[in-house]
DNA sequence: TCATAACACTTGTCTGGACAACTATTGTTC
DNA sequence: GAACAATAGTTGTCCAGACAAGTGTTATGA
């Protein structure tokens, strides 16, 4: 079982590059923190993708989203976007509106319901994101922040909301 | 619909904390990132998790892992490894053994198929990481490595391989 | 004005990941 | 040395995400 290997104390896997490398640090560091995150919103049961939707609304009220505008906005692409809103919905916490003008289109927008429920997570949330990074100083923050949009720039579209 | 917000031409969601912006920038950025590797592994029909797998088995071929000692080197905390494990070795990918000693251990490891197919995907791999992040310099992904290790240190266990 | 295309979702279906409960094997203790 | 606990996987079940095909609505062009 290849025990020489596993008692020298390798601090990581090997890489074949440094892009590699810092790939997988991006994909490790999201898992890690992801977690944290999850815990605190399991509580609430919401997913991530579900508070995001929320905050997205939340920006805007009391107007809303097309459906279409809100899954452009959100963090990871959901192809699913009709079905997650559908649970929203059913909870109570989003509306639903076709207007006559265009009965193509669907708007979608928090309810006071959703707003009291967004209310109850910021407090809790912000604990769960100092300790996700709290340790971290402004600066490390900041310059981290510089370097992952750098990383990513090439692969947002140009009319991105993530720049 | 909020006409006035969607003409400005914000740049990125409101924020309600540097810790949240942080957060969100390694979500996004490790959600523009994997849908390249993405594409490239569904035409090996992989999932990243399962190359994973196979990369780590090759680290120590002709030796293996044991089924639980492999989930706990994985970038994500994989709760169905045996179902991973199932589906390479259905495809002659990795090979299971159960000694004698232990009957309660199952030792995988790397088959030679497994191995070609690594070869195999080891050019165009390599040219997908050049694309993900060959347009950064050594240095500034050496400091986003840094930064991506002190962000996730608080939060990896000290026998954690990640460090 | 009627056919066609474009738009904005919606639905069907499948796969992978999450969590919990379960089985088989080995170690420990009185 | 039988009972209990610990170890190492395995299986059941459910839910979210992925992709493709389908529906209803509006715009366009001969």
């Amino acid at each position: 079982m290849r025990t020489q290997r596993a008692s020298t104390t390798r601090k990581a896997p090997d890489f074949d590059s440094l892009e590699q490398e810092a790939f997988l640090n991006v994909w490790r560091t999201y898992d890690r923190l992801r977690t944290l995150e999850d815990e605190l919103f399991s509580q609430f049961e919401l997913t991530p993708q579900q508070y995001n939707v929320l905050r997205l609304l939340q920006t805007v009220h009391p107007d809303g989203y097309q459906t279409l505008q809100l899954a452009g906005r959100l963090v990871s692409r959901a192809p699913d976007i009709t079905r997650m809103i559908d649970k929203l919905a059913e909870r109570g916490l989003v509306e639903r509106l076709r207007r006559e003008e265009n009965r193509r289109v669907v708007e979608v927008s928090i309810t006071e319901s959703g707003l009291a429920l967004l209310a109850q997570i910021n407090e809790p949330l912000h604990e769960c994101h100092a300790g996700q990074l709290g340790h971290m100083s402004a600066v490390d923050l900041k310059q981290l922040c510089t370097l992952l949009r750098k990383a990513r720039a090439p692969h947002e579209s140009t009319d991105s909301h993530w720049q």
